[in-house]
DNA sequence: TATGAATGAGATTTCATTCAT
DNA sequence: TATGAATGAAATCTCATTCAT
């Protein structure tokens, strides 16, 4: 009898306040949104969001686990690809995994780790856990088995897989700070990256050192 | 009996207040700093803050100013070093100079520029011009230079140098976010990188290729 | 037990706010009234003076706006009443309406122009437009129509219809600033005014000059 | 021997920096006036100013009391000019004094009395006793002089001499906040009152009547 | 659930006044 | 005298949070 036409499931609710946050705190940081403007964003009232959120901090660690939540599998799926060898990986699913992230939302939790993360140190070590530490451990995986396939010799990346991502994060850093200033060719630039990473680690250990 | 309330200094004090906002403004992100606070660590009064500086964002752009200023000069004078080789460059100063960026306060100007920089396009204007473009043009210099002498082959580099900073922008960040999680050791993540590049540089153009 | 914090009754609020700041602004100047002032006046927190009114200036703009709007309309009304001769309007309705100014709380608003006129010249405009320009055209116009009628000769009063009003602005700061040294009896001088003017208006043309 | 050239005599300097004060609060009134601001124009160190005048209060009575007290004597001389009938005497002198007044500073006291009377009872005093008062008295003393002449009537006007400035105060605020929009020609509407105020002074008694 | 008017603590900013020099 | 850097109390303004409805 009533009028529910606009009525829409309280379920998606807290997400769409979520998304509408995250939206906002990549736009202008945490502390420079105000809870008036993600509820107006949100179409949803003030007083709604307490409902949902108790204070504006648990918000953020919403919006936080919102982005690492649905990523962690993901992570964890595309470790092993045991048809492919190394060099096949890197150059295909590798490759075309960072290629992804400068123009998805990644860039958001990054601002907002940079920013809100030295105050919130359960989010850092959560993030850490969770993604870095994982994403790290998966690298090395993959180095270890180009050493034992032959494929690659050992070398300190094994020790440094970061150098294989640092480019990513680079990346997105840089095209949202500097996107006004210089359009980067991401695609090309990875591409190269990964090139030279390969290089690297195929090259005949007789020659070659380093510092 | 000492405690002497007017220390006339004039000159001093901007200087001395930039710091302490500095400080601040790394260690709890600008907009959770307080003016209050910056003047308190300055050992001064708020109403002087407002002398020097007229609004708590006029502080931020000296901040951000006092970390360029004195950095243009230096990175000026670095770029070319003629009586060494490309490579010797690379391994000698190039190496040393991105080694000692994390342990200095680059991090506060990175931070600033992330969370602040959306909405001060002058401020990241200012500081592409005289520090990012800047810093890449004498990267692609250089590697010009050991094009021209025979030391390097010309690659793909030579359109991102970016490749070549990347990793420090990334431990910058990331000794400052995990380095409770994990220390870094980023003297030798520098050394293995600037070998990687090297070895890709100077690779046999016959082989190797790029996605 | 009662006391109701929350009393929902958003219509009425601004209206509220301003009669409390008109008049604190009326007794103290507006510089010198504070807003924390006006709020405890109006029986509301200070913050939620800046829901109904931006700035300081904007509740000082809707005060003035709050006495001109009213009393437009009742200008305009008060122009033609065609069943009586110019002098008995003169005598009648123009009388009594200028006799009821200075009881009334036009001096805030004269006040208030005086004072803050300078640094508001839109206001000014405003004022002037819907009030100032207004009665002096229904006052040419009334003159107009007494010499139209034979009633009145033609007089450089029709050019200075200000004449008319002097007195009233005169009275009304009078009052207010030398009410104690002096009670003035404005309804008798008003009177006499009133008696002066047409006096002059209805003089035989053939006599009397004007310097 | 030393550099006295341009030290300037001391005495000058009250006057100067109270003059200065006039000008500001004149232009901003006096709460937005600040203590710098007449230091600047004056010339002058803000200590310097707290030598001679130790609250902006005090200077404010000094701007007040340096407007007053040149006049006093001007006023008191300008009653009794015995050669001359009293109509001669409003139409001479009288109408000379008030022409000169919108032109002169006037405004300055005018406005000075209507935004701080209410707060400084003391100068509202000083004010009433040594100017109004006693212009008032002289008023009432030249149209008696009129009425023992047989030049005048006995009138209402003797109890309202009010009525006789009121257009000179309308005319100095009109003018001042006014003047973008309509440039009043002062000069010939106080002729027109005058001429009106001696029209009705010298009418047949037989006739007119006053409310 | 849902609203948004209302609060109040706390932030930024202003400015008369002081005082070492 | 003369300066102007420095102070601090008080003003304006902001915003996360509450709560009557």
């Amino acid at each position: 009898m009533a009028q529910r036409r606009f009525r829409r499931r309280k379920d998606a609710r807290p997400g769409e306040i979520t998304a509408a946050a995250a939206a906002l705190f990549a736009e202008k940081g945490y502390a420079a949104t105000r809870v008036d403007d993600v509820a107006r964003r949100a179409g949803v009232s003030k007083g709604l969001m307490y409902l949902y959120f108790r204070t504006k901090e648990e918000l953020l660690k919403s919006v936080i686990r919102s982005f690492i939540e649905p990523r962690i599998e993901a992570l964890r799926q595309r470790i092993e690809e045991p048809e492919l060898s190394a060099e096949e990986f890197l150059r295909g699913p590798f490759l075309q995994f960072i290629r992804a992230l400068p123009n998805s939302p990644v860039h958001v939790i990054v601002k907002l780790m940079v920013t809100e993360g030295p105050r919130h140190p359960e989010l850092v070590a959560y993030y850490w856990n969770n993604v870095v530490s994982l994403g790290l451990d998966t690298l090395r995986r993959l180095l270890q088995r180009g050493v034992d396939n032959g494929e690659f010799r050992s070398s300190a990346l094994q020790e440094f897989p970061h150098l294989m991502i640092a480019p990513v994060l680079f990346a997105v850093l840089y095209s949202s700070l500097f996107g006004k200033h210089e359009k980067l060719d991401t695609d090309r630039m990875f591409a190269e990256h990964v090139g030279i990473l390969i290089e690297s680690l195929k090259r005949d250990p007789r020659r070659g050192d380093t510092g």
